[in-house]
DNA sequence: CCACGAAATGGAGGGACACCCCACTTATGG
DNA sequence: CCATAAGTGGGGTGTCCCTCCATTTCGTGG
């Protein structure tokens, strides 16, 4: 790659992470081109659609987590790893602007980039905790690691933007993790 | 309201029905417009908003809903009615395109109409309910109704448009209704 | 050091959209 | 029947996404 793609890029990516920061993911890449000091077909070659933009800005953050999923494996209490993980990625979407976003039309789009995109990576850093779990008894055998992802972007989706989004996406999903009737 | 005036309304309001219906919530304003053989300024003057507009095609949705919920209110088991009519809100906002959306909007937005949005009516029909289930200690104490629309709505969101929504929706407001952690 | 080919660029332009303005049309009550 | 106010829609503006292509820039082999 050449030192001045190589640049372009950077710029075009730091501009997307402060421009859907602060709109969403609905933000003017026009605005994204200009502000990173490039033409819009230099956006558009480096990132051929809005989705690809995004996986790019969030790759990072979703690494995060996935470490984070890594450091949690060895917990002596597999269910209340598991429940910390979900709790951070809901908490993440929620705080993150457009990430939630970006992770729901990520899993329903054809998935042009094969294996890299973000709902795979989490799905496969999910997968080894909701193992030990089921292994555990903590957790239903029924339920997939998929429905657990589902549920909580839902729960960064409707819960972002909101003040005290993070207070309120743990909230819902504790709520969903112990389930609305009572116990006992 | 003059009789052309209020043909043009309902014209829009069921071109915007079946274009909503095709195309979710952010269907082209112009081409329903089009449809409904009325000038774009036309649709802008009846609806200021594209969020007005949603509101009003989904509004005898939600009045179905809504009337639901009273029929179920007299159910003598309150646990069982309330799980019921979340189910049928799930279904309904995971089977209408762009319904989920709307919901979400409507409830972030400073909300203009006051209180006839579709959000504030799904919240009195279910307050009755759930005070009920509650009443009958069939629902922990600090879950509130806009705890389980938000619930509700998120997981409306993140099935829509998928193969088997409702299927998926019922999976999920089940799961969440239970709890991922198996009861003991 | 320089010239050259490939890589990269960005501005212009096409097509679509939301929204607004304003000259014109039409329903309706007296 | 007609005056008037309510209602209309075409066209204009500004924005957006995306593509084409003439031009510039990089990096390398002579």
């Amino acid at each position: 790659m050449r030192s001045d793609a190589r640049r372009n890029y950077d710029q075009i990516l730091s501009a997307a992470e402060a421009e859907i920061a602060r709109h969403g993911a609905d933000a003017s890449l026009e605005e994204i081109a200009r502000r990173a000091g490039v033409g819009s077909a230099t956006l558009h070659r480096h990132f051929p659609s809005r989705q690809a933009l995004l996986e790019a800005v969030f790759h990072d953050r979703v690494e995060v987590l996935c470490a984070r999923a890594g450091e949690l494996a060895g917990h002596p209490e597999p269910g209340d790893a598991l429940a910390d993980w979900l709790r951070a990625v809901a908490v993440y979407g929620a705080t993150t602007r457009g990430l939630a976003r970006s992770l729901l039309d990520g899993g329903r789009d054809p998935a042009p980039p094969a294996g890299s995109s973000c709902e795979v990576m989490l799905v496969d850093a999910g997968s080894g905790l909701l193992r030990q779990a089921h292994d555990a008894g903590a957790v239903r055998p029924e339920v997939s690691i998929v429905d657990l992802l589902t549920l909580v972007n839902a729960v960064s989706l409707a819960t972002e933007g909101s003040p005290g989004a993070a207070t309120e996406a743990t909230r819902l999903v504790d709520l969903a993790l112990d389930g609305v009737r009572p116990r006992g």
